[in-house]
DNA sequence: AAGACGAGTGCGCAGATGAGCGGATGCCCG
DNA sequence: CGGGCATCCGCTCATCTGCGCACTCGTCTT
């Protein structure tokens, strides 16, 4: 666009969005006629000199949602807009209720739900209406009885959704890691376990987070992993876990050794699954983010804008980037 | 609005601004009508959910600018926008260039333009193009020789404006504040300077800007006051300096002896002028701004949409608002 | 040098949109 | 219980606006 045309344009875009006049009385005041008005005012729109923002803690970003979805082959996403939060706890917030939002809208209804737990999810929970669906069964597909708080946060989530649907849930009220595989085995083998194991396994739809690699991760918090622990599986390339199993970013347990002795769903099952919605939100989880949906871990993603963003940005790029910095 | 309204107007701004769809669309698909929907758009503009921006360094705030001029009987006003700007220089430099422009678009265009100095106005004079008007006479109004720094940046104001105008410039070249009275009167009565003097005093329009009362005034540093002095000053009550004399809230000086060795214009003839424009920007500055146009020391205001929002702030209820929080 | 080409401009028209209006609905108070 | 009142809703109509098309003008190519 040329400069005086610009300028044109900036003082048609204020007539016309601040003042609320026509365009064609703006032709008249500016001495243009009000063609070339409507055309300024497209190319001031398409520049991005006027900007046209949603601020309301609902607001989505439809733009971001189709792009994202496309470039990644979702069945469904929710882009949660940030704009206006003032904190990181604020867009946690939005991201839950807009989960919330969506599984209230899910049609056809799921008949059993897999849930995995952690802040997310536990919020995600607090966001449902009461009645959000009807005798929907809730099963926890993974363990998650916290060694370090007391009571059981991890089956919580699962009660409370089931609650508010006045349906039914089935809790895993075992450790989320286990020491031993051996361990491992024999509690899968217990009659009861493996019955709610094997009604997760065959749940058709899944709500699940993920967590970030670091040394404030649930399962660090909880008690089933050191810090150095963490920081080891991030030497190995974890960028985060999902239902309580690290994975790099190729979307793959990094330890399988460790991997072997955490119960519950395999990724496999998640993958397989029609309807995987993941729930990732915040800064750090932009790493976890790409892993999950660049692996098919999820097919429907409920983000917030600035992940989704950062989605978008090609890694190739991003990784161009850091060769260039590292040259110089 | 209701909350569900609500929600469906946030819904509907979506698709409307974000997809481009038409309100028709939009009512097939959230399952009310064309006109609901447009009712849901116009509410969602007027509660603030839907925020239209116009990002640009030439940008103006027409809403603004129309509050302004009408609570305080302004001839005219320019408030320029501060959306996107990172820096406090670069809102200067914005209000530098809005007064630039409203110099160069000025019709009648004066014959003799009376202009003050200082950081704001040397960036004026900078933002100018060449030929922004033909042969206009340009005289300072008020003293500025620098104690302290090499050079003198206040004539270089002047003589910058009737350079870019093919004008002739009439300079000051004296100190702003002398230290006795008898100094500043004998000085006065120079052949030469009385007719500079005279000269400002017939001048058909002025333009100037304010500076704050505090240790970075324009004043102390060119060497005419210490920061010790100005702290008297604040005490006095002064907000601000006005073409080198320190004004409080009523638009008066606060130091009547300190008034009487400041060489220059008078307020009294500032007040009277028929085209007085003030150039004010800054966070500093709410409060000179705020003393300039109460008391009609100005005619014309051009200022940024963050001192032009202070002006709106009624000063009645922000101390009402202080009193409460004293209370509780 | 002449014609092809593309960007920019003005215009007609169909579709989209906002203002005003009468009827329906719901609520409050007598 | 019923009338008055305010709000909301759907509609008509006039206006506004975006799209497609023809035209002009300057530039580049052959």
């Amino acid at each position: 666009m040329n400069s005086s045309d610009e300028l044109l344009a900036v003082r048609a875009a204020e007539l016309y969005y601040d003042e609320g006049r026509t365009q064609d009385e703006i032709g008249a005041a500016l001495h243009i006629t009000r063609w070339k008005v409507g055309r300024l005012l497209a190319q001031a729109r398409a520049a991005g000199i006027v900007r046209i923002e949603i601020v309301h803690p609902r607001a989505r970003r439809v733009l971001a949602e189709q792009a994202v979805k496309k470039r990644f082959g979702l069945k469904d996403i929710v882009v949660a807009s940030s704009a206006g939060v003032s904190s990181p706890e604020e867009l946690q917030r939005r991201v839950a209720q807009a989960a919330a939002d969506y599984l209230t809208a899910l049609r056809p209804a799921p008949q059993t739900l897999g849930v995995s737990w952690g802040r997310t999810l536990h919020d995600v929970a607090a966001c449902l209406p009461r009645g959000w669906a009807h005798g929907v069964g809730v099963v926890q597909i993974n363990g998650g009885l916290s060694l370090t708080k007391y009571g059981d946060t991890a089956s919580a989530t699962a009660l409370v959704m089931a609650q508010k649907a006045a349906g039914s849930a089935h809790v895993l009220p075992i450790p989320a890691i286990l020491e031993h595989t051996a361990t491992k085995r024999s509690i899968e083998r217990d009659r009861a376990i493996a019955g709610v194991l094997d009604r997760a396994a065959h749940a058709e739809a899944y709500l699940f987070s993920a967590g970030v690699a670091g040394a404030d991760s649930a399962l660090v918090h909880s008690g089933y992993l050191t810090p150095s622990d963490v920081e080891t599986l991030v030497c190995k390339g974890a960028v985060g876990d999902v239902v309580g199993r690290f994975i790099g970013a190729d979307g793959a347990p990094v330890d399988s050794e460790l991997d072997s002795r955490t119960v519950g769903l395999s990724l496999e099952r998640l993958k397989a699954s029609e309807t995987a919605i993941a729930v990732v939100a915040g800064e750090g989880k932009h790493e976890v983010a790409r892993a999950l949906v660049t692996n098919s871990l999820c097919t429907v993603l409920i983000t917030d804008d600035q992940t989704a963003a950062a989605l978008l940005d090609d890694p190739v790029a991003v990784t161009a980037a850091a060769f260039t910095e590292e040259a110089s």
